[in-house]
DNA sequence: CAGGAATAAATTTGATCATATTCTGGGCGC
DNA sequence: GCGCCCAGAATATGATCAAATTTATTCCTG
C-alpha cells in the first residue's frame, strides 16, 4: 500500500510525498479508534484544523472517509460526533466479527508463512508487556495490529475492508472500557489462536478468535449497560 | 444549482436546502450502482464537475465517500476509477451476502407491519413490470429498492450499511451480466420470501432469500468468468 | 414587579468557490 | 534511448457566503 515509487535509490522524504489528506486521514483515525476522541463527543472541522495544523479541504475530505466508514456519524443537521453504541449496536458487532472473524482466520491460517506466524507472535509479545506495563495506549494498538495482521494475511481485501470498518464502530467504546476495567481485567485468546496457526488447525483458529472476539465484545456491551444503569 | 430558497417568511422549499456534496454523492452513487460507469473505467474530478455542473470541493468529498465505501478505487497514482473484480472477489462477496442478507431478512419477517410488506409487494410488482418491459436499468434500480427496503426494515442499522456498501460494489459488474443475459434471464426468489414474510416464516424467509442471493451473485461470477475467458 | 417564553441579534461553524501550487505522464529534441 | 519540458489534472489554500446554535432582549402574563 506504500505509493512512494520513487525511481532513486534512495527515499529522503518519503513521509512528505503523501497527500495531505492522506495523513489528516490517518491522525484521525487514530484518534477514533484508539479512543482519544469519547463516544459522543463533537467534533467541528474548524477545530480539527487548528488541533492539526492543516487547511481545511483536507480536513473535510478525511472527515467524509471515517464518516463513510461508521467511524463519525453526522447528527441531524451538518455536525459531526463520535457516534454513541447502544446495546443494540453492540450486538450487531458482536454478531458481524462473531461470523467475519474467524472466516478470516481460517483463511489466514492456511496461507500464513512462518515468518508470517512469527511476526504475529511478536506483536502479541509486545502486547502482553503492555498489559503489565499497564499501557492501555499501547495496548489498544498492539491489540489492533493484531487482529488487522490476520485480516491482511486472510488474502481477502473485501471481507478485511468489512472486519477492519466495524473496529472503527467499537474503537471509542473500547478504550472507555479499557478505562474502567483497566488491561489487567482484559485477557485474550490470542496464545489459543497462535497454537493453532501453528498447527495448521483451521478449526480451532476459527474457535479461538471466535472465542476472543465474544469475550472482548461482552465486556463492551456490559460496560456500556453499566454506563446506561449508571444514568 | 438549486439554490432557489430565499429567506422569506413563507417555508416552501424544505427539500432543496440539501448540501451540495450529498446531491453529487447521490447521483454519483447512482452512476456507479446501475451501471452507468462501467468497470474499469477511469473518471476526473473534472469530468464531473463538468457532467454534474458542480464545484470541485463537494465533487472530491463525494467522491472520498465512495472510494471509502468501495464504490470506487484510487490506483496508485492519483486517478480513480471503477474497481474490476476477479472472481475471488466475487467469492468474498457471495460469502458475504449469504451470511447477511439471510440475517437480515429473518430480522425483516420478524419486524415488517402489514403496511410494510404491501409497500414491498408493490416494489416486486413493479420489477415485473420492468422485467416484462425489458428496462433494464428499471431492473437495476428496483431489485436494489427492494433488497435495500429489506435491510431498512430489520431495524440493524449498521448490517444494513455494511450489506448496502456490498452492492456498491458489485452495481458496476451486475449491469454487465444484464447487458450479457438480458433481463429475460433474471429470475428472482422474491416470491418466495414475501409468501414467507406474511407467514412470518423466519426460516423460509432466509432460505429465500439465500436463494435469491446465490443465484444472483453466481450468474455475476459466470459471466465474470466469461469475460476472463474471452478476453 | 418577577418569571418565562418567544423573538431577534450575534457568533460560531459548515459549505462552496476561485485560484494558486504541485504532481503525473507524455511528447519533443538531442 | 534518455532526459527535459510542457500540458493537464489533482491537491491545497483562504476568502466568502449561508445556516444553526447560542445569547440577549423584550414583551406578556400572573
Amino acid at each position: 500500500m506504500q505509493k512512494t515509487a520513487r525511481k532513486t535509490g534512495s527515499e529522503a522524504a518519503p513521509v512528505s510525498r503523501l497527500p495531505a489528506h492522506e495523513t489528516i486521514y490517518r491522525q484521525l483515525r487514530a484518534l477514533v479508534l484508539f479512543g482519544d476522541l469519547a463516544p459522543g463527543q463533537a467534533v467541528t472541522i474548524q477545530g480539527l484544523c487548528e488541533r492539526l495544523g492543516a487547511g481545511m479541504t483536507p480536513v473535510r475530505e478525511a472527515l467524509r472517509r471515517l464518516i463513510a466508514e461508521g467511524a463519525l456519524e453526522l447528527q441531524g443537521n451538518r455536525r459531526v460526533s463520535v457516534p454513541l453504541l447502544d446495546a443494540g449496536h453492540v450486538g450487531e458487532l458482536i454478531f458481524a466479527r462473531q461470523w467475519l472473524d474467524p472466516h478470516l482466520a481460517e483463511r489466514a491460517t492456511a496461507r500464513a508463512s512462518m515468518e508470517d506466524l512469527r511476526a504475529l507472535t511478536a506483536i502479541d509479545n509486545d502486547l502482553d508487556r503492555a498489559i503489565l506495563r499497564g499501557d492501555m495506549r499501547g495496548y489498544l494498538e498492539l491489540n489492533y495490529r493484531f487482529h488487522r495482521r490476520i485480516y491482511e494475511l486472510a488474502d481477502a481485501p473485501i471481507l478485511a475492508d468489512v472486519a477492519d470498518g466495524l473496529w472503527l464502530r467499537f474503537g471509542p467504546s473500547l478504550r472507555v472500557v479499557c478505562g474502567r476495567v483497566g488491561t489487567q481485567g482484559l485477557p485474550d485468546k490470542h496464545k489459543d489462536l497462535l497454537a493453532a496457526m501453528r498447527a495448521r488447525d483451521h478449526q480451532a483458529a476459527a474457535e479461538a478468535i471466535r472465542a476472543d472476539v465474544v469475550q472482548g465484545m461482552e465486556q463492551v456491551r456490559q460496560s456500556l449497560a453499566r454506563a446506561v444503569r449508571a444514568d
